[in-house]
DNA sequence: AACTATTTATAAGA
DNA sequence: TTCTTATAAATAGTT
């Protein structure tokens, strides 16, 4: 369609190309307007000319972009999505490690989901739980330690004045055996069975009692059973 | 260029717009691979009919994508680099959410790094690790009290046999002055300074000491200070 | 899908 | 680039 018949092949003149990369590009673009018009369809097209520039008609009431996505949907394919894929695992993973320390911290902070949990599950938080603790109790054993010491203190005081008591009565008692009734007259001198001091007036039971569970420490254990 | 003129407008018969596109479609193929081949053009073209039917171009030794990434680098534009962007946007915070979480967890689990933490934000984490430790102190509080009971219940019963001998012991004094001499041999019946039992027997500020800080569960209070 | 009258695109020249 | 124009090519309507 011009003066003369053309080869289909390079043409090497480099203004003769490029003119006539204008003239048919420009044909081409608008067969494809003609086209969108006619039969209604959506059309993309991208060239490069040799040189690299770019130049692209796409039909009205669309995007490149929209075609893309289409072309995509429709081929099934990815295009892009070979990047994208690894991203989307990488989300999915980091996702799902968020989820999980969630759950962790949830747990810990008093409102995580207990309902389906497992015996052994369970068995492993609260472990892991109690492990947590350990810097608070660190803190906090300094304080019931004092508390304790100081109740060790009171009771030890206590006991000895009353273990001296008892002794100077059991003197009195030696030396003016008229007193000795008072020892059947139904009060019991003798600390309560609770305690189990029995008749040994310095058994230190009491105070095995008070520790018992004692770790090595020393001190009062806070173990849960 | 056919039998007679026609308008460009949308070819109303379904049959006729699918022959011209068909038609039309491989005519603007055929101009695009005369193109490539005349002015070595690299061309892209996708066409949807109006049916939602797929067809495209490619120039040889090219491909859909390659041809999509040169676009994008001529055009310096995004298409796809936008779901790419806020892909990675998310992916950041997810990985900061993350790492504050695995922090968080650190400090409950005892290997967090508080080296670098304020004396606000240290309180804080205490506060918030207090809370957390809440159940496991509920739990706990019950041996404590069961503890503390036990304790309270020696140290009371232990104090009124202490009252009732000081009793015994005053009125043998009353009624025998012989022995109120050993009133002031030196050995004291008075509890020790430390618990401030002072001359009231029946004092019980052993017991509001011992129970000091109590809550109102009348527990022990575990609270650090 | 093939035919062909006709329109349209465009090669070459200006 | 754009215009011109002779001519090749595309295609509308028909078969």
């Amino acid at each position: 369609m011009g003066r003369g018949k053309i080869e289909i092949k390079k043409i090497e003149n480099r203004t003769s190309r490029q003119v006539t990369y204008s003239k048919r590009r420009n044909g081409i673009f608008k067969k494809a307007q003609e086209l969108h018009v006619l039969c209604d369809a959506k059309i993309s097209i991208i060239m490069f000319s040799n040189t690299g520039k770019l130049h692209e008609y796409t039909s009205p009431n669309t995007s490149t972009k929209k075609i893309y996505d289409q072309y995509q949907r429709t081929q099934g394919c990815d295009l892009w999505s070979t990047h994208y894929e690894n991203m989307q695992e990488t989300l999915r993973k980091m996702k799902e490690i968020n989820r999980r320390l969630r759950n962790e911290i949830g747990i810990r902070v008093g409102n995580g989901d207990l309902s389906n949990m497992k015996e052994t599950e369970l068995y492993r938080i609260e472990q892991k739980m109690e492990d947590s603790v350990a810097i608070i109790r660190e803190r906090k054993y300094h304080v019931i330690k004092t508390q304790t010491d100081t109740c060790k203190k009171k009771v030890r005081n206590l006991e000895e004045v009353h273990g001296n008591l008892l002794l100077d009565f059991d003197a009195i008692c030696l030396m003016d055996p008229r007193y000795a009734a008072l020892k059947d007259d139904g009060r019991a001198y003798e600390i309560d069975p609770v305690v189990s001091y029995g008749n040994g007036m310095y058994n230190h039971r009491y105070y095995a009692n008070f520790n018992q569970g004692d770790g090595a420490s020393g001190g009062p254990d806070l173990r849960l059973a």
